[in-house]
DNA sequence: TTGTACGCGTTATCAG
DNA sequence: CTGATAACGCGTACAA
């Protein structure tokens, strides 16, 4: 059982195989009808299938692209993901996936990987921490995107959420609501992790902006296991503000194993607003306001860019992606009557 | 800028192609220190690549494999691809990721491009329709494995969940729980969809064999969608159930949204337990019993299934990987003082 | 309209 | 210990 080749093909159908080629790449212009029959026959009969290897050799192009993930089971991730596929799949392109775990190890043994696999470019969740790399395929011109961080000192696309903006939303709408003690949950700073950093960052920023009091204790940054007790304390201390700012889902999370523990009444006893809009947030009660993520919208922009980075040259641009409030019950009105 | 080849490196070195191969493939036996620092150099120096594509060709190995899902948004798929991920990478194997959104169409053109890609193997979620290329597949020996769904009629690896048996665990905890009077919430009846198929069919079964009641207008079948209408109108009628089994999280979401809606209590006026381990099922208040999926162990059988096909032949086999139950409280005894 | 011959980058074989 | 030379399967001038 023999793969069947090109060759077999054109020796059944009685022509040479750079006819068949001709045949395969639909360049019947000058081909005879009987010709063209004979060798759909000869595929059909001895189901050849080209070899999409052979032809990349030739061509130099693997219609295929590597994206490399910190973790695919994060939401985020997930549907960055979903929306690559879909515009790859449009350009008849395939997709290689892979999850580093935030190991520049791993990021760095993926990109080598499939580079020499000779993939057509690389859309990359970075650890940013292979910074030499980075500069490598730059300068080979390999086709690349970041997404979710970008790296200091690379100049390359680059497709982010505007986090100043989404701490913003999330800030002047308690502030709106009649909140003025604001606490912020977050994971431990990190520099290199940019959303994250971003984000604090901007919430000092925001609350100054709004002549609001910062309150270090306030400002829980700490291992997301390490959250609830973190919140414990300042239960205990009478200290909890009255409304917490959770940075993404994991720290919600957190925060609302908090929150149950302790049988608090959202929002009477604390407000809550995160950023990431989780799937159970309108069944949850109540349900839980949140600041959505353009995650499709993320994936399609990085898709494009890669797609035209492909076509020809560009010039490196950064795109920060507008977030959105979804309002519901966990931050309503200070003293409102809630509904639920 | 061209691409640098083996050819520059041997040039570069002073020696031969197949010299500079041997060096790559480790087999210096033989080998002057003295030639292997030059090909090093020269290597270091050209910051040459070997091209994988062109081992392939010759090797007819391409060190990756094609996995197959409907939707990559959904909890399971991520779960199970991010287990064939974690096995590929101790191979040294690369994953294609694509979507069919269980559209047969989309499903075969996937199969074929990949296929013609040179694959080294198969994992998909069936759809179930394109039963003569999957059994072309068999007949070329192309390494596959099913998961979730099987095909009838068609001899292959599957790695499934034991569905008879979730639905078992779901019942007779809410028998033990003191339910009698037990209603099942399920997408729309479709043979194909083996999952869905086989857990409507055991709950009756179950049923019966418990001596309970199977009440028709319990078993609501119905677009995702209109699941919370078909609810009301029981609810209207007064004819709820004592306790509802979600077969799966979809479900599972439009049975809490029915629920909230009507700000009824868990379990008072309906108890619930649901197949899918939702990711805030213990921070939802009454955090939520559940039947796990194992869905990690389903994606790691799978891959190694997978591996055990391309090392050689093996006999198709099913798998049927065993739930767990998850107790918390959204389905505690009947009558029983609930703590939340 | 079709066939010949060579190139793509690597590996395998076999001399030397 | 090293180097020619022939594959691998396909695309493409160029020749016929």
């Amino acid at each position: 059982m023999r793969k069947v080749t090109m060759a077999d093909v054109a020796r059944l159908a009685n022509v040479s195989k750079s006819t068949v080629s001709q045949y395969l790449n639909k360049r019947y212009e000058y081909m005879s009808e009987e010709t063209k029959k004979r060798i759909a026959e000869a595929i059909e009969q001895l189901q050849y299938r080209p070899n999409v290897i052979a032809r990349s050799l030739k061509q130099k192009s693997t219609a295929t692209i590597g994206v490399i993930v910190f973790n695919i089971l994060h939401m985020l991730t997930t549907q960055v993901l979903r929306a690559i596929e879909d515009m790859c799949q449009q350009h008849d392109f395939h997709v290689i996936v892979c999850n580093t775990d935030d190991d520049p190890e791993k990021e760095r043994k993926y990109i080598d990987m499939l580079w020499a696999k000779q993939v057509d470019g690389f859309i990359i969740f970075p650890t940013g921490k292979n910074v030499d790399l980075y500069k490598k395929m730059i300068e080979a011109r390999l086709p690349l995107v970041f997404v979710d961080r970008t790296v200091e000192g690379i100049d390359v696309d680059a497709v982010l959420l505007d986090n100043e903006g989404a701490v913003q939303l999330a800030v002047r709408y308690l502030v709106k609501q009649g909140y003025k003690h604001i606490g912020l949950v977050a994971p431990p700073f990190a520099s290199h992790v940019i959303p994250r950093t971003e984000r604090i960052h901007a919430f000092r920023h925001v609350l100054r902006a709004a002549n609001l009091p910062i309150e270090e204790e306030w400002i829980v940054t700490e291992q997301v296991k390490r959250i609830p007790e973190r919140l414990d304390a300042l239960l205990r201390q009478n200290k909890l503000p009255e409304a917490i700012f959770a940075i993404n889902d994991l720290t919600l999370m957190e925060v609302l194993t908090f929150v149950k523990k302790h049988q608090l009444s959202i929002p009477t006893d604390v407000a809550l607003i995160s950023i990431d809009d989780v799937p159970f947030a309108s069944v949850y009660t109540p349900s839980l306001t949140t600041i959505a993520q353009p995650a499709f919208d993320m994936g399609k922009k990085a898709a494009e860019r890669l797609f035209m980075q492909m076509d020809g040259e560009t010039r490196p641009q950064m795109f920060r992606l507008a977030p959105k409030l979804i309002e519901r019950d966990s931050a309503k009105k200070r003293g409102e009557k809630n509904e639920w």
